[in-house]
DNA sequence: ACATAGGTATTGGTAAAACCATTTGATACC
DNA sequence: GGTATCAAATGGTTTTACCAATACCTATGT
């Protein structure tokens, strides 16, 4: 019966590769587990570190490496290895490779940052506090400011979209829009010198951040789709005059 | 006074500007970007590698480490690196590791779960292709088979809301719902037994399924967003249950 | 007594060589 | 022709050594 390869059976569960390195990882995840250690600070040094797992340096690096990579740690040369602190972020490294590798569309990634979004401005609606709105509106007022700086719009549209999120109060979910937001907004400040109007934008922000100021989920979240959806429109716009003219960036 | 002059008279090769486990990052982004490497390519052996990259073989090994860490490349002993086959996935291990070190809440996941896929199954009641309906009815039949086999039932159940994730026809979301369930199913694993009736579950996943095959992105939202809060509450009881008698485990 | 400069120990970063374990494939034997 | 065995290829790990940056301590001068 050779008809079995219509279905790969792609069970791999034997992978010997990285029994080090998971060691690694499991060690440490159990450190954080136990309340043995927490953001900032210092993990014992590598010598010693290795020692206690019982495995050279070496394998023990390839494994905090592992956890560099995924930013859960830090280096710094001569000082020693920390648990990373400050706001709780995934690299979207991974993410980005990823999406390279399968050939995600951007078309993807926006509606999914939508799906995202939207749902973080119905949940910030219901929990913002007075602080994080105060964030917002004064994100608004530099956008205002901006209006004849791309770059320096963009700073502060992305900067209001992440205090969105982080009223959204659910921290899981920050990340994850963080983390489809960085690949977005790398690729934006490329084409963005080619948007002409930033008033619509302007506009959907405000009445974003009026939704949820007025606590009205519903308003919130139906603002917050059109906006990106019109963001996505504006930046397909982009792409297709890059494309049209790839040396007239200048006007 | 340069007390620098003494030490530093060795330096001949200059280490590149960067961490050499960024360049190694940076390399094989480059590799793919350009379509050098498709999933399941193999990648040169390590020692060939490493001197075209002009750096050790334990320096390159950090690097491949953190890619594989990512779930880019995997490596069999004795045969190869590899850029990863099968469908595109993020482990999950960075979120939790994330989750744990912040004390992110399983409300919190849940609620993120939630958005992901009430947003999937939207998408998927517009997009959805004959074969992933069907894939979601066997699904749903097996369910019915494993009425009264938990951890059976679970894996149909994971199965279904995965088959619903890539019926949305949004990679980039179906890697975000993949990685955050990972991380509940894991847990819901451990309590599940404690669960006494399947059928609540049974009648939503189906009621999902309705929607999605009649093409009813609204209705398809709701059933799912209904099941989720269920399956929260199911969770939180069976949680419960465990703290409560936390050795009687066997009935 | 205090502040600052410099040196030293600590610690992460990189490198090289050697050996082990597994896989693959070729070759020899049945 | 099939199967078993061995060898080469390749990732996995360790040991050792040295480089580089940081932190801390000490000495010196004001």
């Amino acid at each position: 019966m050779t008809n079995i390869t219509a279905r790969k059976l792609k069970i791999v569960q034997p992978v010997r590769s990285g029994q080090t390195t998971e060691q690694v990882v499991a060690r440490v995840y159990e450190l954080i587990k136990h309340q043995d250690l927490k953001p900032g600070d210092r993990l014992p040094p590598e010598r010693e570190l290795s020692k206690q797992l019982g495995i050279s340096r070496p394998s023990l690096r390839a494994g905090l490496s592992a956890l560099i990579s995924m930013g859960v740690l830090q280096s710094r040369q001569g000082a020693g290895t920390f648990i990373v602190d400050g706001p709780p972020a995934l690299d979207s490294e991974p993410l980005r490779l990823l999406a390279q590798l399968h050939g995600f569309s951007f078309e993807h990634m926006f509606e999914t940052r939508a799906i995202l979004e939207v749902g973080a401005a119905g949940l910030a609606a219901e929990r913002a506090t007075g602080e994080q709105l105060a964030t917002m509106s004064e994100q608004i007022a530099d956008m205002f400011a901006s209006l004849k700086d791309p770059q320096q719009f963009l700073v502060h549209d992305v900067a209001f979209h992440r205090a969105v999120a982080a009223a959204s109060g659910n921290p899981t979910l920050a990340t994850l829009v963080e983390m489809v937001s960085a690949i977005l907004y790398e690729r934006r400040r490329e084409t963005i010198e080619r948007a002409h109007d930033f008033n619509e934008a302007l506009d959907l922000h405000r009445r974003v951040y009026r939704a949820i100021r007025a606590r009205q989920p519903e308003e919130a979240r139906e603002a917050m789709r059109e906006h990106i959806v019109r963001a996505q429109r504006a930046f397909a716009l982009e792409e297709k005059q890059a494309t049209d003219n790839t040396e007239n960036g200048d006007d």
